[in-house]
RNA sequence: CGCGGGGUGGAGCAGUCUGGUAGCUCGUCAGGCUCAUAACCUGAAGGUCGUCAGUUCAAAUCUGGCCCCCGCAA
């Protein structure tokens, strides 16, 4: 079949590995500009770039795929499906239309919950034990089209959104080639989306990675390892941005009391106990502003952490 | 030239403003204490202070160039 393709992230590539090496035929990729990334603010191609010009598949990169001249390019290139992979444009009903069989998308968590742009992230800050892969065919409302073909997956204590994201974009690309299997020799259903069910993970904005003390330890918790790869969880101590990329919920008896939530209450080789409104938390890896990422023991032997010091939102 | 922090024994930091003996916490090693220990005590090893040049009697510290790491922002 002859497939275009739109995918933009990290989570996309597995998927567009494995067209490349089926017998299908990727016409061209479409992918988000490059954009002024990082310090010094250069221009920057997304990871699908990257795999595409690798493997000499042309790249187009239109601002707006919905704009005439886009449009006027996908319709020449008479396409059978187009797959639609963490693209990070809405594609319009002309742009849909296009292919003469389907536009699929493969999106990362169980539809009809968890529709938007960071599925797996919103899965463990939801603290959700399970999730998965639904491969629908697009319409006009962000994903909310008929279901050709789901996996789940469990979430264990552990994942952090990039294991997470890992087991998906892998499981993303196998769900993928069955679904275009499927479609060559007709054999799918579509399942239309139970719409009482539907839930959001909008785009995570740089205040959603911020550490609320005041929420129970388990939620802090889930937010750190939702949270790892961006924005990060973070909160200030003594002013300055504290981000913390491992933690774990403390059992340790002595701490029990009720304490002041962003506390400190202890501080050991194993971390940096800080109390919230509910159950302690224990700080394992972190990164102060301006230095690596590192561990809460190097932290704490060349910073004069204190018990009773504060960790604030600002 | 987007804004900012940083490079000092193996790790994390102080010292730099106000040049003049290399400091702290941890780790490592040896010994001691202890029923025992990741605890405690004593001692030791380990550093051309990112790099190149300049100023100076003297540079981790002042001046200039270069390399590298990181946070913000996007």
């Amino acid at each position: 079949m002859n497939i275009v393709f739109f995918g933009s992230s990290k989570f996309a590539v597995p998927s567009l590995k494995a067209l490349l090496a089926s017998k299908h035929k990727v016409l061209c990729v479409l992918t988000q500009p490059d954009k002024q990334k990082g310090r010094g603010l250069h221009f920057t191609g997304t990871a699908i770039k990257a795999v595409a010009t690798e493997s000499d598949i042309k790249v187009y990169q239109p601002r707006n795929v919905n704009d005439e001249e886009p449009v006027k390019l996908l319709k020449s290139l008479k396409p059978d499906l187009f797959v639609v992979i963490a693209y990070g444009q809405i594609l319009s009903s002309n742009v849909l239309d296009i292919p003469r069989l389907l536009p699929i998308n493969v999106h990362a968590s169980l539809l009809p919950e968890l529709r938007g742009a960071a599925p797996i992230n919103w899965a463990i800050i939801r603290g959700d034990k399970l999730t998965g892969i639904t491969v629908i065919k697009m319409t006009e409302k962000m994903d909310a089209g008929p279901v050709i073909l789901r996996q789940e997956i469990k979430i264990s204590d552990d994942d952090t959104a990039v294991t997470l994201e890992g087991a998906l974009s892998d499981m993303a690309a196998r769900l993928l080639m069955d679904s275009i299997g499927s479609i060559e020799d007709n054999s799918y259903n579509l399942m239309p989306q139970d719409e009482s069910g539907v839930s959001f993970a909008p785009k995570l904005k740089k205040q959603d990675g911020q550490i609320d003390w005041n929420n129970p330890a388990s939620g802090i918790y889930n937010l750190i390892r939702g949270c790892i790869n961006w924005p990060g969880a973070y909160t200030h101590y003594k002013d300055k941005l504290l981000k913390i990329y491992k933690a774990g919920i403390s059992s340790d008896a002595c701490f029990a009391g009720p304490s002041l939530p962003g506390k400190i209450l202890g501080i050991s080789k194993k971390g940096i106990t800080v109390a919230t409104r509910e159950g302690n938390l224990i700080i394992e890896e972190l990164q102060i502003e301006g230095k690596r990422n590192m561990k809460a023991e190097e932290f704490i032997a060349g910073h004069k952490v204190l018990i009773g010091d504060m960790l604030l939102k600002k």
